[in-house]
DNA sequence: GGTATTTCCGACTGACTAAGTCAGGAAATT
DNA sequence: AATTTCCTGACTTAGTCAGTCGGAAATACC
């Protein structure tokens, strides 16, 4: 599961994505719109904004726009930036690695051979996914054009 | 990240699939032997049992064996009963639906869009590898067969 | 210049979970 | 009867999640 601050910031990036270019939106009406606490969306637009995803504007019509196009700002990045290493395992993860300590060896263990396969099937998607992406097929399930929606209990979901 | 608890979960299955038909191993050994604290696996044992994926004997040579064969463990169903529901967002889950309060249409929502895609790649690896999968590619690192290591690098991994 | 509006920032809270530990009970074997 | 093992519940300690609150700094408008 991610995290419902990550929940909030993708939402807040698609209704980023919406608004024309050179328009802003301010945390209030997205908090508004998309019902997040308001208080609590101010942090997380704060580390979008730390992290170059959104630009912000003070002041009377203030508010928060988009650094690139939607196109470019992509899932696992996001996620990556709010809630942390994407890697199932510690010893997995590039950037945040870390050896677990009770292993003995890393290259056959049983363990990370198979998440290894995991992670990468997920990242396979996740670092090929934008914004645009997402809210073309959002686009296309309200159109009702039938196989994009996201109804997934087509397959063996649980 | 999974947790430590299903790391070590993995682990002694792995373990116990290792073992002949119709032995068995004790937490001691396996405690001793991956390096997880005793107490701590104990428990972990317990849930295993709870659920029908291991069997036990008590008192001297007592000790825990798999109930099935490794090739019909299959880790996604470890995970969820370790971890519980795997779904990466609350309204793709099928067994612990729930509905996001914020949301106004499921179907339509951008963000489940995308988390579907993530979702079905994730649960196509990870409902179809086994124990004996596992191991058989540990097995076939160990013997130094190139490509097929846990050796997740060669891609564009984070 | 003053006021309203908005982003920015740190401190705080309350509930929850993760990762164990500990003490002891129940069953099986010797 | 003693020993060995699994079994069980209670407890701890640290950390994270999901916010809230109060106020400071920047900008727009009159």
């Amino acid at each position: 599961m991610i995290s419902q601050r990550a929940r909030y910031a993708f939402k807040a990036l698609v209704a980023l994505s919406r608004v024309p270019v050179g328009e802003s939106l301010q945390t209030k009406d997205i908090a508004e719109r998309e019902g997040i606490p308001r208080a609590f969306l101010e942090h997380i637009m704060l580390d979008l904004k730390r992290d170059r995803l959104v630009g912000s504007r003070r002041g009377k019509n203030g508010g928060y726009f988009l650094l690139k196009p939607p196109s470019e700002i992509i899932f696992g990045e996001i996620l990556r930036l709010i809630d942390g290493p994407l890697a199932p395992l510690p010893c997995l993860s590039r950037h945040a690695y870390k050896r677990c300590e009770d292993c003995a060896d890393e290259t056959t263990c049983a363990v990370r051979c198979a998440f290894a396969d995991v992670f990468q099937a997920m990242l396979g998607v996740l670092d090929g996914l934008s914004l645009a992406d997402a809210i073309e097929r959002s686009d296309r399930a309200r159109a009702g054009l039938p196989g994009y929606g996201a109804n997934p209990y087509s397959g063996a979901f649980i």
